[in-house]
DNA sequence: CAATTTATGTAACTAATTCACGTATGTCGG
DNA sequence: CCGACATACGTGAATTAGTTACATAAATTG
């Protein structure tokens, strides 16, 4: 339900603003003769646009390059220190926040252990205790602060409210998005863990170059994010990809039955140096793992499957057999890639959320 | 990768045609003041517009309104009749063309029976030839065939290939939609049935309102298909919502159960009417479909779930069971709703993607 | 220091759109 | 039948945005 809407002269400048923004923030610092070879525009329209843009604030003219042939060119450069955005990772155990500017460069992280049994509003309390820390700690103002996003457990609706949450007590029905734009008195935004994990592997890790990518969290408890056409898809109510409730899945039991005695560290390490009843073990958690992978896999068809979360660090002893099970339960399984990130995949993710609204909202896109 | 591409001045134009096109399609016929104040143009750019459309034959100015007030206003109407589109659908034992006009008003149906046994090559002449038949019933020149596109059960690939079909002898492999391209020598384009008819739902049936679609087609075989944001999901190998060869969905054998001796039409009769074996099969039935659908709907969240094909024409006495199973199984269920069209929806959602591609590469959406 | 190279500044021109205002052409009421 | 009214048409000026062309400016090179 795209909306057309007819344009006037001003949708023109809009468009090629955006573009010149575009290519410049590729570039890093550009000429306007540059800008206007990578865009296909006149050098006087580039000139016009980073006029509008410089007064906004948005981009800055740097020193001109020397020693070079010819007059010297002036040179602009993205102001990525216009503003800045907050990514939050609301965890069962820790908290993990990030500070990233314009161009998306974390510039400070900030970490908190919370109990897993904490309340609610001493989770929330953790949590923005957590992300003002990271802010102040990195000498940033915080009315700087342009956008923040949450990344939690559970399903979140699209209004940022915590709808379902298993894990985490007293966390159903918290309105995250609503409680994160205090912090900063900025937009807010909230979303499931596993879809900005997916997000942020879309961004900048190992899924850059796929389209539908289904990212599957695994650890004490596994979820799925899922990205259509390079977008978070969270569904009417922010419940894609929560296959794991499904009994016939089985990811309830599975990671109960990897662990058992011992730790999944220990067991995924057993695996690796041989050891035949953990790699049975394993074998059976990537068993129970393909189930519900492929139900993804089938129902969506992506480019790619991403594996994240702290077990995915078993690397291959865990992607060998889980890529084996898949291909034998898919018409045509997709590729199954490990996550590049560890602990900062839902945190990065919910930065590039914001990042995100920024760009619409703020750079008008 | 939304490519991003600078615009000058005929940019706009090509906005403002869209736009009062659209605006012009929706309202059959209009004048220049009426089509400014929807579209919020002014009456001359209409004009403008208007001028340019009627020259490249998609536009022509009908009589004037009689009896109203003031000067009367010239008249326009979209040339609905410029060119034409064709969808077939291709299944193992009927063929299924329509053709329609610029504004999708269907002109001619055609229908043929094949044998479920016939080879690739029987089933695309007949295809081919009541594709023909349709065309040239109607009266209308072969050439003027715009667009055609096919629907058939099976994986069919991007480029319009059928990359697996379980159903129809010799069907894997055949390169659906280079072939349809031959019948009137115009774009091709070729998809799996449960997809168009997902299309045909969005476009005049139930799902009009809705962005996410999952439409589960049921017969002798069931499949699905995926629309997100109100567009056709393939996924990458076109095999997205292909969920029913997972082995713990179950699919596979259902229908086989259900039927058994009697026919499916005499069971769900015989549910209806209060028999307690016919109501137990009827609830299994339901029950296995409802593992499957729920996986869909775990992982996409759609805002609707559309069941058709065959056995959807029970209605209630299978919509009601597999809403309480789905709601077991779900943490949110979808709402369900039965299509609206019969055997036509398949061969409509093709005329809606051929029309799509006219849109776009013609008329250059 | 002149030649070369490259960027800037200015002016003329085009495309598309809007606004304002006068003109044309119907219906309605006496 | 004719004037009042309503509504649409036609024209011209103004605005915004973008492009091309060319003279001018400011560096490096030999």
């Amino acid at each position: 339900m795209t909306e057309l809407r007819p344009g006037d002269a001003s949708l023109l400048r809009k468009v090629n603003t955006q573009v010149t923004l575009r290519a410049l923030r590729r570039a890093g610092v550009a000429t306007l003769t540059q800008l206007g070879r990578v865009t296909g525009l006149s050098r006087q329209t580039v000139e016009a646009v980073l006029d509008e843009l410089g007064e906004r604030g948005y981009v800055r003219e740097v020193p001109p390059d020397e020693g070079v042939m010819g007059r010297p060119a002036r040179r602009f450069g993205f102001r990525a220190d216009a503003g800045y955005v907050v990514g939050v990772e609301i965890g069962a155990e820790a908290i993990v926040a990030a500070l990233a500017d314009l161009n998306g460069e974390v510039i400070a992280w900030e970490r908190a252990e919370v109990s897993g049994g904490a309340a609610a509003h001493e989770r929330l309390e953790a949590a923005e205790r957590t992300a003002l820390t990271c802010v102040d700690g990195a000498g940033v103002a915080r009315r700087r602060v342009w956008a923040v996003a949450a990344g939690t457990s559970g399903i979140v609706d699209r209004s940022g409210r915590v709808s379902l949450s298993i894990t985490l007590p007293g966390w159903t029905g918290v309105d995250l998005a609503g409680l994160a734009g205090r912090w900063f008195g900025c937009a807010a935004l909230a979303a499931n863990d596993a879809n900005l994990a997916a997000l942020a592997e879309h961004w900048r890790g190992s899924a850059q170059h796929a389209s539908d990518v289904v990212y599957v969290l695994i650890g004490h408890r596994a979820g799925a994010g899922v990205l259509i056409g390079g977008r978070l898809h969270p569904g009417r109510n922010g419940a894609a990809g929560e296959i794991g409730t499904l009994r016939q899945v089985g990811w309830e039991d599975a990671a109960r039955e990897l662990v058992r005695d011992a730790s999944a560290a220990e067991v995924f390490e057993a695996a690796l140096a041989g050891d035949r009843d953990a790699l049975r073990r394993v074998d059976r958690y990537a068993e129970n793992l393909a189930i519900g992978a492929s139900a993804l896999a089938l129902a969506i068809d992506p480019d790619l499957l991403v594996l994240g979360g702290g077990y995915a660090r078993a690397g291959d002893v865990l992607l060998e057999p889980l890529r084996r099970h898949l291909a034998e339960l898919c018409v045509s399984a997709p590729e199954v890639v490990a996550s590049t990130f560890g602990d900062e995949a839902v945190a990065l993710g919910a930065v590039r959320l914001a990042l995100g609204h920024v760009e619409r909202e703020v750079l008008g896109l």
